[in-house]
DNA sequence: CTGTAATGTAACATCATAAGTTACATGAGT
DNA sequence: ACTCATGTAACTTATGATGTTACATTACAG
């Protein structure tokens, strides 16, 4: 299965819009993010749509951030993304009247729907604001320890 | 994302074989999951290498389980099959420097990790015994109902 | 001992999806 | 006008599960 790095991918670009003045490129965010502009834009198109971020056309233009970074949770930007699946497993349904499909459906479904509504859950529950102050936290040690080397 | 149906369909499988007396060809099983008898032998190989199913070859042959239904659980099997992901969504680490791809992949890796940690454990709740349990309540209600039809 | 039924496995084809790429239209500022 | 940017369609590539073909191997029946 080819994973999805979507949602990492967005948070990166966030953080480094939230850590910078003024808009950053397409081609920008890509160089940071190791792609290709074409595919931010794609990637952000469904933030643009949520109101998350604003992109702007033009000299000048490109990404901000369109909300304060304590009100945006990592959930509202997977839902952005349209809350592609997360559980890599599915359940076929080849035969719906077979009892033991049934079976084994309903223990694997629940576990697997509990599963991701914990997942959700967390993801509910960390702010961009969240993620911000652990990068400056890692920002301050890790100027720290440069000090400490010279 | 291409999903992995392999624990499903393998459980479907062993059931199968539980409520059948004498083993059953990798030819009839696949008729029963709707595929093909090579991917039956591919998917049941890790089963066998781990003692969970016996496979006997030429007249008469076929596959049979192994252990006695209450002394397996779902996460055997899910081991057996070589713990494929079961998180669709990745972290790449494409700048280790990098102080925010450090806090995003941070955050989102705990809440992969505690929801797969969450997974496993439940498949190690569920035992084949229990499966097949359920599977038998399903049974007589169906029949109940198919009398009360009649 | 030959024929048949089964697994074991390699090799290749197919399919789905994220990701990469090319091309071009559109809009905004100089 | 020119240039810089996004918006988007269309196509290609990469990856991994699944499907298929082919053939070797093994076990039993006659």
């Amino acid at each position: 299965m080819s994973q999805d790095n979507r949602l990492s991918a967005v948070l990166h670009a966030l953080l480094h819009m939230a850590d910078h003045a003024g808009p950053l490129t397409s081609a920008e965010l890509a160089l940071m993010m190791s792609t290709n502009p074409v595919v931010v834009r794609r990637t952000m198109a469904g933030l643009r749509e949520a109101g998350l971020v604003h992109s702007a056309r033009g000299h000048g233009g490109g990404w901000e951030l369109a909300r304060d970074l304590a009100s945006v949770t990592l959930r509202d930007i997977y839902d952005a993304l349209g809350s592609p699946r997360l559980i890599a497993m599915g359940i076929p349904l080849a035969h719906p009247g077979c009892l033991v499909e049934q079976a084994v459906n309903h223990a694997l479904g629940s576990a697997f729907a509990d599963a991701e509504a914990l997942l959700v859950d967390r993801l509910g529950e960390v702010t961009l604001a969240r993620l911000a102050e652990d990068f400056s936290t890692r920002a301050v040690r890790h100027r720290r320890h440069h000090h400490e080397d010279t």
